[in-house]
DNA sequence: TATGAATGAGGCTTCATTCAT
DNA sequence: AATGAATGAAGCCTCATTCAT
């Protein structure tokens, strides 16, 4: 008996071991992405940095790009999660809380955010990893029945301008994608110093963005400006 | 005396023929990027679309990379013009017109507006033409100062939120790049018939963030919920 | 432990075969420079003659260049043996003997030789290969002392001219790269049954040159004219 | 008759013109592979170097090769013109001029002759010029004879040493063609300002080479030995 | 099971030569 | 006659993937 145990003990180890390594070969992944150009990013260095073999590789992910595509989904998994959690709050009355779930979510690691967007557009064409990739849109409108619902009932209230829901949070997710390009832009001399402000300026326009009536612009922080005249 | 001028005619039509077969490559390029994977363009079928040689590219351009750029420049410098001619016109008083401007040049042509987006982003690491890179921020930056100078005064005046005026430029810019990916996402369920009346709602909204006061959601057909509460 | 060791078996036998494909590489490219122009040789080929594929010349080596510096390092390593293998009998009193090994080590195999020399040519503006170049003169240079030190005591035992030691090896080296180069001339008539004989002749000028006193003509079987007045 | 005078005169200028312009394309293509490697030396290069246009070198020279041998074959005639005087020195009781001429000769532009080495290497399988190539042998060997008919002579009188005559001049030129590798060889420490004094020694080895009797070894300033035993 | 050597298709680029003007 | 734009063969090198051990 002790000997099954030791053998179901062993089978179970062995399983948690494959898994940790699936993990390391994600994270190396990972690393190497966000500190270099992605064409640079090969198997092989993949399994270096992993500590593994590439043939091991191999033996997790059936090509290259599904690492990829699992990279995408695992983080459009906790975005989801993060969004749905936020939609939850605004339901229960906490004005915004979805927008505001939605821009911390997504500027939380900005890094990552981008690669998963650079990531997508390599993808666009691949066709081993078509099904996946369809998985991942899938997992993005996963909250789109409740944003709708939502929305329909602000609109319903009053709260927000009367367009198709969806124009509100489309809206909003494009400034939340715009705003993570814009961490990462080389384009622009502001200082980056502001970056954090300026992110919280955003994201207040994001939760505000279609509402209608008076705009509360201020925020606790934001205002830099010595001798603004509001002050 | 007629052979003189037949001989500079004759350079000057020699002269044209190279500079339309430069445009042909740009242009056989752009079709090529537009309808495939971006790593699927090679410069070989840049040639065979432009109906020339392999070689002959090399003619015009030192390396692929400079093609790429090449397109870059030639889209960011119409951009720029555009944002140039709205401040302008924002300055003789027309409210918006520089926002207005940036988002309609930026969505006249999506495709491409994204293209340039999804080069920039292979360049970032390509040596050989860093520099062009750099040239390419500045055109980006180029008008800064007038964007700073034209926010500044609306600041003063009240009609916009008081934060470093670069703030608003910069989430304008945001929006305007996030609205872009949106247009060819493929994760949204949204009818794609609303389309522009949903860019125009982001206009919109592009045009109007950070003003303070009252938020004039309406625009003239912007709304097609029949029944809608307001109405 | 039958286990461990065959693993550790395996291991070495799999380095081994590792070590030999490395050096079939090299022959097959060897075997290629002899027998055609350089320009002539392409990886393909080299891989080709070696019975692999194109890509696992890159298994172990960087660049082509990398194949012909390696030829080189190798033949020079052999040679400066030789020449110290020399000097040490010169200094055990063996008068000649470091000339006499010299030329012996770089007469054995001619075209070995020259196409060392003609693939340092080559390599001469190579940047990527700047370094193992400086290996391969410093190879050369590695005898200088020992050649410098028994000279010296050689002048100032009047057996050879009182010039700067290296001034006797310098020509020594210069005598020996000639001679290869004749082996191969197509520019000269001679009879090339003469070869062996010619080689003995110039051998024998290189382990006399610079020596004071009379000139010791004979040598075996040099004189080949029947008829010579002086026999 | 004054037309037709103009007319020849027309022609003849033209001709001249003609020539002047393959002077320029050879001085061109010389100054080019004297700075740089060889295979950096492209036929654009050239053409601009020399002022013209590149299909007008093409009305000059069949192909690219056709302008490497024409500067070897410039070089070759040179050399044998000046051992053809050296020879006429000698018979006429100069002993060892041919010899001293032609180390005159070949070590008076060692760059241009070491040139014409490589150049050589490059051709010797290039079957579009393998006439010229012949041509560029036949030069070579064309003082063959007198060298004979000389050295016979002096081994009659027993002044050189009794090998079939041949022996003599080819000791003679590999000694010449190891000299001239010497002086850009960049694989020894010797100090260049020596380049001189060292290039003295070795044509006066290559003078002596093969002589019976005493060996002279002084030469006017050859020795910088200070405190040299002999002195 | 893990490994990494082997593979070869395919990309970018160069340059001698041609030929229409 | 002079030109230089056009050409395309050919070279070097990379890297995702396979497979024998």
């Amino acid at each position: 008996m002790s000997n099954k145990t030791s053998s179901a003990d062993r089978i179970r180890a062995k399983k948690k071991l494959f898994l940790d390594r699936e993990k390391k070969i994600i994270d190396a992944a990972l690393e190497l992405f966000l500190e270099q150009s992605i064409d640079a990013v090969t198997v092989s260095k993949i399994a270096t940095k992993a500590g593994i073999g590439k043939g091991t590789v191999y033996k997790h992910f059936l090509t290259k790009n599904e690492i990829l595509i699992r990279i995408m989904l695992d983080y459009e998994g906790h975005i989801a999660a993060c969004l749905a959690a936020g939609i939850r709050k605004t339901e229960e009355g906490v004005a915004g809380a979805a927008a505001q779930s939605y821009f911390k979510a997504r500027l939380a690691r900005p890094d990552l955010d981008r690669l998963v967007q650079q990531l997508e557009v390599r993808l666009a064409y691949a066709e081993d990893v078509a099904e996946q990739l369809e998985e991942l849109h899938r997992i993005r409108r996963s909250n789109e029945e409740s944003l709708s619902h939502m929305l329909t009932k602000q609109i319903g209230a009053g709260v927000l301008e009367d367009v198709p829901p969806h124009f509100h949070y489309l809206a909003c997710w494009a400034l939340a994608q715009g705003a993570v390009d814009l961490w990462y832009s080389k384009s622009w001399n502001y200082n980056h110093g502001d970056i954090s402000d300026l992110m919280e300026f955003i994201t207040n326009i994001g939760v505000t963005m279609g509402n209608i009536g008076q705009y509360h612009p201020v925020a606790k922080g934001t205002s830099k400006n010595k001798n603004s005249k509001t002050s």
